[in-house]
DNA sequence: GAAAATAAGGAATAGGTTTTCCTCAGGTGA
DNA sequence: TCACCTGAGGAAAACCTATTCCTTATTTTC
């Protein structure tokens, strides 16, 4: 029975239990102007005792600021753009900022109203993150705010991107693959036209060449699918039945292969190696034996773009073009060397 | 190279470059006053050709309002508050109020911190959402702004939370299978701790109960992983070898129990049944054959969080207690009947 | 034709806080 | 004793918008 009367108090009212002007007042609880340590003592106490908050919105209508950003997200807060969001919500927030969430569901029309929404609000900078395919339309050129596109690329020539580097990490798998001793290595992978597929391949293609090394066949470029994870094992391994290690797209992908090779009788490391691409930790773990994967750390990718934004907020010159964060490796089952 | 000057419109100069004073503009923008309508379409114009946004804070100053509400998270977003953060999202979206997001990465002082901030900033109400386990603590009592909890369920008395109705999703799968002429039915499901497992679980004897069937055996109480549905099945066939169906409480659970019966030889759904619990894509897709499962609707469930809140928030009396929302039955390969 | 009603728009206020400028009292130095 | 300075705190402006209350000119009514 909260009959709690929601009674909002204000530093008018501080003031007056402490007995002194409002500007006295704020001039205390900031720690400004010349007071006796005395006042200040008794104003800090009448706010304590009162439970003043200062009104954000008299502050910042005053201060011209908000200190809030928008993030605008594509894919339905999916598996990709919520580490990106966690990362950048731990640099924002470290800041005092706060962030206003949208989901456009992919829908222009959507994005577009949000985005003039968030603009209504004041909001004092932008992340845009997404699914990533082909590198995306800018949500809007001249914006008043700084932008800042995370795990999604735009196309606009001004815009500053901040992605995964999968060019190196397609190379950090197949140069584990390698220095585990395996050299003829297959690859399994997502749509062709997906940059993110391409680039994962030519960096492992890239790595093998370096070490004089070439890959078991070419690509084979499908879906995102574990039942491509099978089909595309089973075509790999009639294609070039000696493959010793199998560089897969996705963790996805990864797990529909161990289920072909298990299936085929065939051991998983001892007979082929497997890596994977994401971490996705159920994924990764239901799969037996579990995978050795290249992880993205989207976490990471989230915070430099926020950091990026909170730059150019505080009147950096706006970045532009496309940063790559690093990938890294996570070890497990599948690829574990046997004590030979 | 933006060198746009990103100077804010007022209204005042609006108003200037109409020619007409700050309060007509006011009432031109707001269709309210008397005014020709040769002045309303003057100041119209001059707004939209500087580009003029009225200033949120201002606003909100004014009205005593901030179009706010703060959504505290404590499963970093994860698979299950996402779908409801949606759900929340729509119907907030709709009413024009923006959301601010906190993840508190389940730690109560991080929490309290977020707490505190949202109401710096004069949400006008919180949802709280989360992973369900045990009901959890309130996130304050005597707050000045309504809470509502959804998919997780506050301990307080007088607080109110929206959940699944676990027991009713289990009574459908059981009446499901009962449908397609299984009676033979085991269940293997997470922690015996979780009320969610308990109650599908009662949901499930409750309806073979009802028609004078009985389980295969008690519930299997384990692990929410698929690790555990291999071994659960394992225990269960040992059991009983004539199971016809096995409900899973989740369908990471379902999949390892698919995975067991497969190796075994059992087809499915011709030997036995499967039926999932989540409606999770990923897994429910990729299992073999893929699953019918159930589905708890968590996007209703944010919705009707959300109405809720925005009908407290509008000075609606406060409900209390805990509302559960009912699930769905998606049927798919693995309780398949054959055309006989 | 005078009084009243109406149309059109201006002036001022409120909302909560911060900051700048000002006042007043007491102390310091010559 | 007087000019000047310093310490302490008050008064008021500023931020931007919406609204209430006025004012002025025009139209209507008898």
């Amino acid at each position: 029975m909260s009959s709690e009367q929601a009674h909002v108090v204000t530093i008018r009212e501080v003031a007056a239990a402490a007995g002194v002007s409002i500007g006295t007042a704020s001039k205390a609880l900031n720690g400004r102007g010349k007071l006796r340590e005395e006042t200040r003592a008794r104003v800090s106490a009448a706010a304590e005792r009162l439970g003043f908050r200062p009104n954000p919105l008299a502050q910042g209508l005053l201060a011209g600021r908000t200190y809030t950003v928008g993030l605008v997200t594509g894919d339905s807060f999916g598996r990709f753009s919520i580490p990106v969001m966690l990362g950048a919500e731990d640099a924002l927030g470290a800041g005092q900022i706060s962030v206003f969430m949208c989901d456009t569901r992919d829908d222009p029309i959507r994005e577009q109203h949000y985005v003039e929404r968030l603009l209504a609000r004041r909001v004092e900078g932008i992340i845009v993150t997404g699914r990533r395919t082909e590198p995306r339309p800018s949500i809007g050129a001249d914006l008043p705010v700084p932008v800042v596109y995370a795990m999604t690329q735009s196309s606009g020539d001004d815009d500053f991107s901040v992605i995964p580097d999968d060019r190196g990490g397609g190379a950090l798998a197949a140069r584990h693959l390698l220095a585990t001793g395996r050299t003829r290595i297959g690859h399994v992978t997502g749509p062709e036209r997906f940059e993110a597929a391409r680039r994962r391949a030519e960096g492992m293609t890239g790595a093998l060449a370096e070490a004089g090394a070439r890959p078991a066949g070419e690509p084979l470029f499908g879906e995102w699918t574990e039942e491509w994870g099978r089909q595309g094992a089973d075509i790999l391994l009639r294609a070039h039945p000696g493959v010793e290690a199998i560089f897969c797209g996705s963790d996805q992908i990864a797990r529909g292969v161990s289920e072909t090779l298990r299936e085929r009788g065939l051991r998983i490391p001892d007979d082929v190696a497997v890596v994977g691409f994401d971490n996705w930790e159920p994924m990764v773990e239901g799969s037996r034996p579990p995978l050795t994967t290249v992880d993205m750390n989207l976490g990471e990718i989230g915070r430099i773009a926020a950091e990026h934004l909170l730059e150019a907020i505080g009147g950096a010159p706006r970045a532009r073009g496309v940063l790559t964060v690093p990938c890294s490796l996570v070890l497990r089952e599948s690829t574990r060397v046997n004590p030979a």
